[in-house]
DNA sequence: GCCGTACCGAACCGTACAGTACGGCACTCC
DNA sequence: GGAGTGCCGTACTGTACGGTTCGGTACGGC
């Protein structure tokens, strides 16, 4: 698990990086907001609710996030701090270290994008798209989750296939083409699923397995020149 | 565009494969009901709204589906029986038939699963998981999408999966998982993205050349025996 | 001791909306 | 014609919930 960092266990840890986005008290209460979300989606998180179930009380919800929407979009910009960027020393020197990393990425991809927080996250982003898009200033939920999740995942893994291609250890013309075909191969229509309510996931093993599968592949189509 | 019929047009074909799930009138009013959904989302959708829409009464609209869940079930039933099932005569004879079938399906399935009927269906859907899975009785909504829809598609592609098989047009070991990546090569991130509200969607033209790009990749992996 | 700040808890308000009740119109069948 | 049926339109009820207000408590600084 590289990517994210899933569990709302103490974080007593009082290291700066604690994201100066909010403060302790209301990292403590987006954290509860969060557990709401996850177990009853979107409808089971009120105001009043998450004030009782925070020991806080609506003033300081509303003083501190302005309205529901705010601390809607406060538990998104609040999970997506735990993402981790784009590493940069990753430039594995040998094939066989950059399928390693290929393969890891997947398997960080899978358990991510399965987690139940991230489908919690991806349930309410996606139920709050109305008719027009980026109604009145705010860039508007979903565009937020793109931004600060999905999209350094997707730096991540350009980096890395860019820097494969430098390496020769694949080719490829374009990189958004490229990594949307990795994407594909490793996720396929689970995410989907999962986000449908198909429950029946595989287990870590199977998702593993399922990672190295899609790495064999994407190779294959990219090892050498065919285009 | 085989899979689905997206227009609303006038319906007064009186042919008899109308479904029978639900009366003239009852369509005729699902049909704006699923309107008001595909521009405005599932919280347009009030039932006062519909009725005034519709030009019917509320008390009818309860009449025939029992509460506001039972009218967001039925339009989900509704635009299902739109999907067409499988072509059971789709038996190409040749590997380039074989090639074309295929790529007639990656365009259908790309043209439907972006289309605004989709999206706003799955967006619903996805909006109504709770907590616990199938709550009560009835099967849940997300499972029906499932079930009438993406079953469906299923069903086609790997019925021509199977049959490229028989053929030795394509080799392949397990059929769910070798659709699994056929879809994945297909959709990619697309369908996540689209369901997120990040518009740029690429033209039919562009879907068409993605689709066969998609099919040469899915091709390439399992056209001699590669197991 | 006094004020300002931050917060809790509870009561309160306004509104949107699901669901119900009822009167009235059109049509059909006897 | 009269009774029954199906439906429209409108008005009504109940309630859940977002948002506001206010009294009360703890704390820190002057």
């Amino acid at each position: 698990m590289a990517i994210a960092n899933d569990n709302q266990s103490a974080d007593t840890s009082a290291q700066p990086h604690e994201s100066a986005e909010f403060s302790s008290r209301q990292n403590a209460v987006l954290a509860v907001a969060l557990t709401m979300l996850v177990e009853g989606g979107e409808k089971a998180l009120t105001t009043a609710g998450l004030a009782k179930a925070a020991n806080c009380s609506k003033e300081s919800l509303y003083k501190w996030f302005g309205d529901r929407d705010g601390i809607l979009a406060a538990i998104v910009v609040y999970q997506a701090s735990k993402v981790r960027g784009v590493d940069e020393r990753a430039t594995p020197a040998t094939p066989e270290a950059f399928k390693t990393a290929l393969t890891a990425f997947a398997e960080d991809l899978l358990a991510v994008l399965l987690s139940d927080t991230s489908l919690a996250l991806n349930r309410l982003s996606i139920g709050h798209i109305r008719g027009e898009p980026t109604r009145g200033d705010n860039p508007g939920l979903g565009a937020v989750l793109v931004d600060k999740g999905k999209r350094r995942i997707e730096a991540r893994a350009i980096h890395l296939l860019t820097h494969g291609k430098r390496q020769r250890f694949i080719a490829f013309d374009d990189a958004a083409t490229t990594y949307s075909t990795l994407y594909g191969l490793i996720i396929g229509d689970a995410h989907i699923r999962a986000l449908l309510g198909d429950d029946p996931q595989i287990d870590e093993d199977g998702q593993k397995a399922h990672a190295a599968r899609a790495v064999d592949q994407f190779l294959t189509l990219h090892t050498q020149s065919d285009f």
